[in-house]
DNA sequence: CAAGATAAGTCAACATGGCTGACATAAAAT
DNA sequence: ATTTTATGTCAGCCATGTTGACTTATCTTG
């Protein structure tokens, strides 16, 4: 489990070191990638980080146009994030790497492995439910 | 991935604080049991970190009497690394907690995704054959 | 409408666990 | 005798988490 998940963020985080960023821009990307016009207090409710840990590294992701913030429509307050197309980009570079890793071991494993990893996987969580994966 | 991993080091993350100690020590713990008079470098290689890091904790987890350390039979340089009793006891406990996540998960997933799931999850690492799991 | 709750941000200080570089010591190997 | 190896140690840097306190808009409610 821990050399899965060192060796699975490794080579992403490669990519991001060359921007100077770390893996917890990853996440910040990833999962506003995966729910775009999110709002930041959803956004750390799935992160679980306090607002101050994650204001640093989104601010950091807005200055560098991988992130935009548009007031929301109906209430102002919010702040609704979603990729810009640079951070599209670099969204679909990081997802490369981490599906090819997949695929190897999947082709390695062997087909019938993959349900049960995923479905082992899904179960690990504290609530079985939490959102999506990867 | 990253929501597994999280919620699968939490509960033994809580135990650890009490001790005022963190995954760092863990890993130590862990790797120490499963390969008693282990060599330092040896330790170092499998953890991937430097002296300095691994020093940090080590020593810290020899003062408060978790491991113990001899020197080398043969080679008198050589420091071989022990879980003591209360080491022992520590590791026992914290092994507890997170075979019963994965209790969980392996029962809510059936047992046909189990051995799927270890399967894909040795494949996920660089050299595919890193020592041990978990 | 006034008062309070909520969404977000900011400043400051601190902890953990990585890192590098430089250097020390004892024991082994050549 | 010299060099290499195993280990340890000091000092400082960085990333990313934490608390606590406080501000500013904006929305909601009595």
């Amino acid at each position: 489990m821990f050399f899965a998940y060192r060796d699975f963020t490794g080579e992403a985080d490669a990519i991001l070191a060359e921007q100077d960023m770390g893996r917890a821009h990853h996440r910040v990307i990833y999962f506003v990638g995966r729910n775009p016009d999110i709002m930041v207090s959803d956004l750390l409710h799935i992160l679980n980080i306090t607002k101050q840990s994650l204001s640093r590294v989104l601010s950091r992701l807005v200055d560098d146009g991988y992130i935009q913030s548009t007031p929301g429509p109906v209430d102002k307050r919010q702040r609704l994030l979603s990729l810009t197309d640079k951070g599209e980009a670099l969204e679909r570079e990081l997802t490369r790497v981490q599906m090819a890793r997949f695929s190897r071991a999947y082709k390695q494993a062997g087909v019938d492995s993959v349900d049960g990893f995923l479905r082992v996987l899904s179960h690990m969580t504290d609530d079985s439910a939490s959102k999506n994966e990867s």
